[in-house]
DNA sequence: TTTTTTGCAAAACCTTTGCAGTTGG
DNA sequence: CCAACTGCAAAGGTTTTGCAAAAAA
């Protein structure tokens, strides 16, 4: 199944507060780093990592994998950036700060629906309610069916 | 995260009616093929294809991990067999017709609770009137905390 | 006999690790 | 200067693919 996606609209991204928070956190501002938060940054939605190595398909300069995966996993270490899955693939990385999403799946047509967290605090409360659980939707989504192809099955 | 695991009861495995449905659809019942079919009976719990391919530590012949997953999907095909994830480790294989278990994960501990669908039947359908989305939680787990780890996190 | 299935090898895919050399502070 | 970081190569874990040989029907 071919996964459409649409992007939530994200903030304008302040890369100086991140470089600011990088160093209060005691971490360097290498070119490599700098690259994978500009990366982040600059990409208008969740990317790959490879996506970023390869510099967001030509925008920015092409960084090696290895040091992508490792920044990325730093950056989320000091809360800059986010990673989830949708299916089977690789991660999606997101900067965070930005507005966290939380997603549908549809197991039928492949649509990807994001959906702002206050719209599934009902879920969380009968949750939380019948099986004393605080469910978070952020890392992995909610698969299922979509309305249509519940429909039309 | 080491991941417990409580094991649902599985009604007493019935080989023949599975070797018959093989047939009905035009499936070869042979050696390899059968040797998964019982490993993933046998298996009081669902199993990777790695421990199908080990002869579940021993208890049955090895069979190559290959035809195993070939198997395994082929048999996922005419509905003896699901498979779904908890984690991202690999997917895990049970026999159809076992009662169905959706799963709460604990990001914190690393608990795995077993639930009967009809404990997700309201959230069902607060997702459903909420979001018009059909959910399924017997491919991917809930993720969160539990009750403990939510209390003292 | 004919079509499916197997077993092995190899690769694909995503991610992590080891290490010597480089660099930021 | 020196701990942190990089780039490369290599490997790890899971799953898929290609293909000639074997086996089911």
């Amino acid at each position: 199944v071919t996964r459409s996606y649409s992007a939530p609209t994200i903030e304008a991204p302040d890369l100086d507060a991140a470089v600011r928070a990088m160093r209060e956190h005691g971490l360097r501002v290498s070119a490599a780093r700098r690259l994978v938060l500009e990366a982040i940054f600059a990409a208008g939605e969740p990317v790959t990592a490879e996506q970023v190595a390869d510099g967001l398909g030509g925008q920015l300069p092409r960084s090696d994998i290895t040091s992508v995966y490792r920044n990325l996993e730093r950056l989320e270490e000091i809360g800059l950036v986010r990673h989830f899955h949708l299916g089977h693939g690789a991660g999606l990385y997101v900067r965070a700060g930005a507005p966290v999403r939380e997603f549908l799946l549809c197991d039928a047509c492949g649509e990807v629906r994001p959906v702002d967290p206050s719209e599934l605090d009902r879920v969380r409360a009968v949750i939380r309610q019948d099986l004393g659980h605080e469910a978070s939707f952020t890392h992995f989504p909610i698969a299922g069916l979509c309305r249509d192809c519940a429909r039309a099955p």
